[in-house]
DNA sequence: ACATTTTATCGTAATGATTACGATTTGTAA
DNA sequence: TTACAAATCGTAATCATTACGATAAAATGT
């Protein structure tokens, strides 16, 4: 995802256009990987001393919601990422030295055969966990 | 896995055998699904009034190192159950209502077709949420 | 059975991530 | 430029988890 596209989002839905939101859009763009709300603070407090956590997690929460940026739990904290520019449905190697991640567009669901007559089914967690190349 | 079996095991790696042992294990033998810390706590106060965290702590993390229990992360808190024991490697379906698990015998790293040359591998996780039969 | 040793537990405080909220500031549109 | 809604600050509260010195209890050897 573009850091354009997501500024127009953020406008087409009646948010309001801050510096602030800019730079963390910015963060994770440069980033290229899962990164958590910490990593985010450190970042921000760099440039605005005294930022809050509401600010970070507000609008870490936002971003989710309007799909800017996606979610995964590792380890107890919640680490996020650019939402994939490509749209389909799809999964991710994430390395655990780097956070940076390599998409697995074939999904588990498709291929298993299973019988889940009775149950309702809501949604799926697949991801693969090592070190990409360059942390290997 | 047999509470006997599990028993059997703490006191062949040389821990010592506990009744709030035994209650834990029986806990999770008749609760059949992912449990949190709180549940456990919850279930072992009404026995021991003043019981400490660090003996439900304690006792979750060693049961999980010896293969008793297994656990994931669901919702920020960590959840166990006890461990399939015998079974191969699979994975689960599990209910967000009640915790209970289903089985899935086939595992989506041998049906991937993903080249990760240069990558290394650590470990992976995949699970299915919704709601079982008895609660949907 | 008793003393010794080792492990388990208690009581409680600390930590780390996240959420909450009244007061204040700031972007936006009229 | 004014008015209003949204965003942010400052800070405290909450929740899960970890930590640790003091005490209790289980296992072991005599």
């Amino acid at each position: 995802m573009q850091l354009n596209q997501a500024l127009t989002i953020l406008k087409d839905e009646g948010y309001k256009y801050t510096e602030k939101r800019e730079d963390i859009l910015s963060f994770f763009n440069k980033e290229d990987g899962y990164r958590t709300a910490s990593d985010l603070l450190s970042f921000l407090s760099k440039k605005y001393e005294g930022i809050s956590y509401d600010t970070i997690y507000r609008n870490l929460h936002l971003f989710s919601e309007l799909n800017i940026l996606e979610s995964t739990e590792l380890d107890g904290e919640k680490h996020f990422r650019l939402a994939c520019g490509h749209e389909e449905h799809h999964h991710h190697f994430i390395c655990k030295s780097c956070g940076k991640t390599k998409a697995i567009k074939s999904c588990p669901m498709n291929l298993l055969n299973i019988d889940f007559n009775g149950y309702l089914i809501e949604n799926h967690k697949f991801e693969i966990y090592g070190l990409c190349p360059n942390c290997n």
